[in-house]
DNA sequence: AATATATTGTTGCAAAAACAACAATAAGGT
DNA sequence: ACCTTATTGTTGTTTTTGCAACAATATATT
């Protein structure tokens, strides 16, 4: 049981994991790049900690068209619980980006306390508190973004929230221009264009998915 | 201290309340209809609960459009702690609708045990993990939607939602028209003109803000 | 190194949406 | 009952977007 850098682990030792990982029933899982790591189709509640790899989750309609819902990252925790459910017509579900493994929890018994009544459990119940709220404010901001009405506004909008989180003027987006357009649920050639428009205007210079802004003032 | 239905107060006692009240630092306000709840800009942490009337966030972007973020019925919990952020060039704010009871609690105590160790503290703290939990829900129902192209697929998706909620074919808009356009983040008159498309088709029927579903099979 | 695959970049065109402006109706206040 | 304000309903025009199709790079893969 390695790597349990995770928040859901903060303020709780190798010993007292193994503990707690009994009463969660806690079980490893490997996928390989491109493999489904859940469908959000069921009912069954699931929890896991991404320990290795990259999982996105994607939306597929009734045409064909993908959309990112959310991407979870090395340390990230996935869940049904506090996430996206699937509508009629739609298909939701969480991809291996690379090669990746998960630690299953049986959610069902984060809020039971266990006969042994183990100590850590509520600690663990604080972590998952904060991933929660964390993972609130990540979809507020989301719809802020999704909330403009033109694509140039998206743009500027996700520009907006990452220069609050660095002191250059410099962003690399994680991920690629075309997962980019998925995230922003446009059409990518119509950003391309946009960005373009952005970048004639001299309000950023474009390289690859670098984003330099120029003009802060219009951001 | 009346109206304590809010899933906050579940399975505590007005006693019980009192004295959490003390440790959390309790103050009812009042406002008037239109009157600014709370101005998302600041950093303070803030923490309430709607006793009575209703609550919108709206965002204001540089240019005057207006967007409805999200919307605090009775009994709902308004935070930003686990809600929108101010962006630069956008003015972020809760408005109350009608005449409108909030009490406050200082977001800040409620993870520091108080010196009497009131007992009610950890049922109060798991009243409000539940409360966050939903409301990720409903913000990932959100995205799901604004996460559609075109107007129409995003009414479809809209009503796709409701329709898991109830038995019935008909949904009767928790708001106006004007604010179901906000929501949507689309133009309302584009918005009614595919409304009236949809009822053309045979899709849906529509009666001011009452809309019901006459072919399932396309939602 | 050669080949396949993914990503980035571009454009014309059709479709959709925003904008603007206004009429009709409904709701609320005095 | 009257006036005011909000909501609903409608339409023409302009702008933006999606779609489709393709070229140019870049990144894996064998």
């Amino acid at each position: 049981m390695k790597n349990l850098k995770s928040p859901l682990f903060k303020g709780i030792t190798e010993e007292e994991l193994k503990q707690l990982s009994v009463c969660l029933r806690a079980r490893n899982h490997e996928f390989s790049a491109g493999e489904e790591v859940y469908s959000f189709g069921g009912i069954k509640s699931i929890l896991g900690v991404v320990l290795q790899g990259k999982v996105v989750i994607k939306k597929i309609d009734r045409n064909g068209n993908v959309t990112i819902l959310d991407q979870i990252q090395k340390s990230g925790v996935i869940s049904n619980v506090f996430e996206f459910s699937q509508t009629d017509g739609n298909y939701v579900s969480a991809y291996a980006v690379e090669h990746t493994k998960v630690l299953f929890f049986d959610y069902n018994n984060v809020f039971k306390r266990c006969q042994k009544a183990c100590e850590r459990h509520s600690v663990f119940v604080e972590n998952l508190f904060n991933i929660v709220i964390e993972k609130s404010k990540t979809l507020s901001q989301r719809i802020e973004i999704l909330s403009n009405k033109t694509i140039r506004e998206k743009i500027l909008s996700y520009l907006s929230i990452a220069l609050k989180n660095t002191t250059k003027n410099e962003i690399t987006l994680p991920m690629s221009l075309t997962s980019f357009a998925e995230f922003l649920c446009v059409d990518r050639s119509a950003m391309m264009r946009e960005l373009k428009k952005l970048s004639n205007s001299g309000i950023i210079k474009t390289n690859k998915r670098v984003i330099t802004v120029l003009q802060r003032e219009y951001i």
